[in-house]
RNA sequence: UGGGCGAUCGUCUAAUGGUAGGACAGUGCCCUUUGGAGGCACUUGUCCAGGUUCGAAUCCUGGUCGCCCAGCCA
């Protein structure tokens, strides 16, 4: 019973290519005296996802693992983007996946430096300010086939630019006009190298500098730079990136500056789940969702208002592995370590969220009993509870058919079932509304079968969750599927968009589930598994007075795959 | 049809010239006071064609297929 779960203890510390090369690096002392170390590089215009779990995971997890530091330090050098909700959310999220970070950073930060060194290049001959039009540079840099021309303005003289730049920086110029571009090869295969601008100017206010700058530097003249003044050795980033590494290298040579090393890694996509910030912000921007944390969202915030856990993600990531092939990611299994995690952990509870009224005709009225029941069966330190067992409790409509079908354990007319840790109960009859429908069941039990035993020795097929309904507490429930239909949200039909593949039954809302009276204690961020039914935790809309539970995941249900299984 | 990267069970991932293994999913059985959990078993794979080698997922050659790049985004 007890699962010591050597697999997931395995998966952490499994073989992979960046484990292997920093393993190698740090066993020759490729950098020297020097540690490992690296960052986590976000840039603040969104909230993070499980697909930058995997980015920390790795950042922090290898660099820890090593002897080394890892820096957080925000991207943020496109102020029309970034905001400090972001800034917060992030370093939040990160804290919540269980890493702390060496140093908190900011690209910002090196503002000065980066501008001192843009001029350095430009009186090195090896940069120029451009005034082509942003339409005018996008068409000398020719295509995936063709060369690139060179800019008009390619061979001004050093101190016309020196000049140009410090003007551009002294905003003596409008958004657009000029750019600093860093020569290199017009007619390189690669674009990235075709003269790369370097620094726009933006008259826009920037969360954290203000307006102290009207130029900001472009991505590629930022990251590595900021990489090396942090003496970062191993920056690893997704494989989009890696048609970027000739330059990375070029502006690190040019400047002579620590020599940091850029590595790639495959992204994480999961089935049926979109991991795009922007798609994500347009779900956000339009209420398709409520919000960043809604719970149906691969948001960490919304992972963990769903009542994930940062230890199963760890070990999800970890067992996802990282390589250099784009593929996809079962959600299954996001979800299998995710109950493993849970079964462990989370404290039982009952709760009917579809109540079916169950009369014990031969139970004495207005008794009450006190059940004892363990908190939880995989952890006996747990504990145990009492639970209230009276004449009058609620079952899981589902729990009664009146005609059952082939299978069916569950409680039917004649049928003798254990209601869990009370008595076995037989049904005798039913009472039904003028549609026909079943509104209430009645019972008798065995009085000899307190704690749900028969000393007879007897066997019942089922056993069934319950609570008493004059101690009940009512709550509202929220069910979440899917937020899309199809394995590849972004595979759609020629003229629609994402948003066509949006599960509309993604969130159910039940407002008459009965629960167990303990359950009234629940704390936020507390596991619960509801018997039978699925893993569930309270969700911050709770108010005084009105309970509200999100169901983190379903238990599985192999009732429910017979009768798929029969039905198809 | 320029450049870069990649291809191993349905999915993800190991094997670094020497027995193709694990996890998830699936199937069957056992167990069960959660039809949960757990246990056991089974099925399925090296993109293709040549070559090197005693031996190839791994090295070589040629194909095929997929992803990324033409932002003053990151």
């Amino acid at each position: 019973m007890t699962n010591t779960n050597p697999e997931s203890s395995d998966v952490l510390t499994a073989s992979n290519f960046l484990r292997d090369l920093i393993a190698e690096d740090a066993r020759t002392k490729k950098f020297g005296a020097a540690a490992i170390q690296t960052r986590f590089p976000p840039e603040p215009n969104g909230y993070l996802h499980i697909g930058h779990a995997k980015a920390i995971c790795l950042d922090f997890g290898l660099a820890d693992e090593f002897g080394g530091k890892t820096n957080l330090r925000f991207d943020d050098t496109n102020p029309e983007k970034e905001e400090q909700e972001y800034v917060d959310s992030i370093q939040q999220d990160v804290r919540w996946l269980g890493f702390e970070w060496e140093r908190l950073c900011y690209a910002s930060d090196y503002f000065p430096q980066l501008y001192e060194w843009a001029l350095q290049l430009i009186k090195a001959g090896k940069a120029y300010v451009d005034d082509l039009t942003a339409d005018q540079i996008r068409q000398y840099r020719g295509t995936l086939t063709e060369p690139g021309k060179d800019s008009p303005y390619r061979n001004r003289s050093i101190e016309e630019n020196l000049d140009l730049f410090q003007r551009m920086r002294a905003g003596e110029f409008p958004d657009g006009s000029r750019v600093l571009r860093a020569k290199i090869d017009m007619a390189s295969p690669n674009l990235n190298m075709r003269d790369p601008v370097m620094y726009r100017i933006l008259h826009a206010t920037h969360h954290r500098t203000g307006d102290a700058w009207c130029i900001y530097p472009m991505y590629d003249y930022a990251h590595g730079q900021s990489d090396s003044i942090e003496n970062v050795t191993h920056s690893m980033c997704t494989l989009e990136f890696a048609d970027h590494q000739p330059l990375y290298r070029w502006f690190i040579e040019q400047l002579g500056i620590f020599p940091s090393q850029q590595f790639e890694f495959d992204r994480l996509n999961i089935t049926y789940t979109m991991l795009s910030k922007r798609k994500l912000l347009q779900l956000v921007q339009e209420k398709r969702v409520r919000g960043w944390d809604d719970p149906r969202m691969p948001t960490l915030s919304g992972f963990r208002r769903r009542g994930f856990t940062p230890q199963a993600i760890r070990t999800f990531v970890a067992a996802a592995g990282v390589s250099r092939t784009n593929g996809s990611t079962d959600v299954e299994m996001l979800e299998h370590f995710q109950r493993d995690d849970l079964n462990r952990r989370a404290r039982r509870a009952m709760a009917v969220l579809h109540p079916l009224k169950l009369v014990i005709d031969n139970y004495p009225e207005g008794q009450v009993e006190l059940v004892e029941v363990a908190n939880n069966p995989e952890d006996p330190t747990a504990g145990t509870r009492q639970v209230p067992f009276s004449r009058q409790i609620y079952i899981e409509q589902d729990d009664f058919r009146e005609a059952p079908p082939p299978k069916y354990y569950r409680l039917s007319p004649g049928k003798e079932v254990r209601l869990r840790n009370a008595y076995f109960v037989t049904a005798q009859s039913v009472v039904k509304d003028a549609a026909g429908n079943v509104v209430e069941v009645h019972c008798t039990y065995d009085p000899l079968s307190r704690g749900g035993n028969s000393p007879d020795g007897r066997k019942v097929k089922s056993t069934m969750h319950w609570v008493s309904a004059a101690h009940a507490i009512s709550a509202e429930i929220r069910l979440y599927d899917k937020l899309f239909t199809r394995a590849d949200p972004s595979d759609y039909p020629e003229g629609g968009s994402f948003l066509d593949n949006l599960n509309p039954h993604s969130l159910e809302i039940l407002s008459g589930a009965k629960l167990e009276p303990s359950l009234a204690q629940a704390k936020l961020g507390e596991p619960f598994q509801f018997e039978r039914v699925g893993y569930f935790c309270l969700d911050p809309d709770t108010s005084e007075g009105h309970l509200v539970f999100n169901r983190t995941l379903s238990l599985k249900d192999s009732w429910a795959r017979i009768e798929k299984k029969a039905g198809a």
